[in-house]
DNA sequence: AAAAATTTACCGATCGTTCGGTAAAATTAC
DNA sequence: GTAATTTTACCGAACGATCGGTAAATTTTT
């Protein structure tokens, strides 16, 4: 393959933040993964509808794998936190990348992926909720303060693209950090 | 003129909002707004580019107008506040309406519109951090406050696109108005 | 009747998609 | 083990549809 999956879901997944589903053509996919529109075609019969659902979906997957199970498992809090914040700040480079969720939530990728990323959202906020609640909170604050949390980010990476400074991201997960852990 | 300027200007503000800019075709216009695309090029010879420019421009005047005026006006502080909080609700028509300074903050309308973008918000943020100082608050914390409202906003209308529900949008300006005001 | 606004009819370019086919790797048959 | 076969991965060329855009004709307004 002169592909590998791993590089083609990193290139597919960049394209689609950067342009947005309906702004993405094949054209800018060949450009940018590198294989041809056929060979697109060959991995992802459904076209380009197959493409954004497939990298939405790996999206999903990562924040169980590298969020929510953290959330759950049983390291020490301030480690799941740590490791939690660490993970966003990955999750969106560092404020570089836009997050998919809001990028599909324009449109007619609304209309196609709006389940999907409903759930996603409410999976991670319930986790973090989780991590929450190991800091004392109780189950309602918890959960109002996981969605602020998200709130709060999805705000700040808007202001990241809007006025080109990521430090509206950065800054924020420095700043919870310390006011969680001191 | 079958279709009046301020008819046309409320149809194509909420076709950019709801399709974003890429996603927004000539055929969607002319469904939307009620001209063929012919006539849309007689009223803007720049076609799609000129329309969402003149969609842009008109609310960063609305802004200037009905917010941002209104801060450094001459109302008590709790009238500004209640005016602020009224006009935002209206400029989204209470979550339902998308920010277009979301939506054009991807692709190829980012690159195009970033400036100007950018200029609005800071207007916006600057003027409501004038309100904020006139409740007490120094240069600074005001402007941080007032920043944090805009993010917050903007978060907010990420998650009721995204979980399609209003009440992320509502619930906020209520609650910001009672803790202000009490 | 003149001017302005709208429409029909059209354009080349690009859209997402499919077809026909090639080279190489993997599998099966002998 | 190797020859035959199938499968995988890829690509150039073209598809019909739609894109953004324009010129000429028609309708409406004045």
């Amino acid at each position: 393959m002169l592909v590998d999956s791993e590089t083609l879901l990193k290139r597919l997944k960049k394209v689609f933040r950067t342009y947005g589903y309906e702004g993405t053509t094949l054209s800018i996919l060949e450009e940018h993964v590198g294989l041809k529109k056929a060979s697109l075609y060959h991995r992802f019969p459904g076209g380009k509808k197959e493409m954004a659902t497939y990298v939405l979906d790996e999206v999903g997957k990562w924040v169980d794998e590298n969020v929510v199970s953290v959330c759950y498992g049983d390291l020490p809090k301030e480690q799941k936190l740590l490791k939690v914040l660490d993970k966003t700040y990955e999750m969106y480079e560092g404020g570089d990348a836009a997050c998919l969720w809001r990028v599909f939530s324009l449109g007619e990728s609304l209309e196609m992926f709006q389940t999907t990323v409903e759930k996603q959202i409410r999976c991670m906020i319930k986790a973090i909720a989780h991590l929450f609640e190991e800091f004392g909170e109780n189950k309602d604050i918890a959960l109002r303060k996981s969605t602020e949390f998200m709130i709060t980010i999805q705000g700040r990476l808007v202001m990241v693209s809007a006025m080109n400074d990521v430090s509206y991201f950065r800054d924020y997960l420095e700043e919870f950090k310390h006011e969680m852990l001191g």
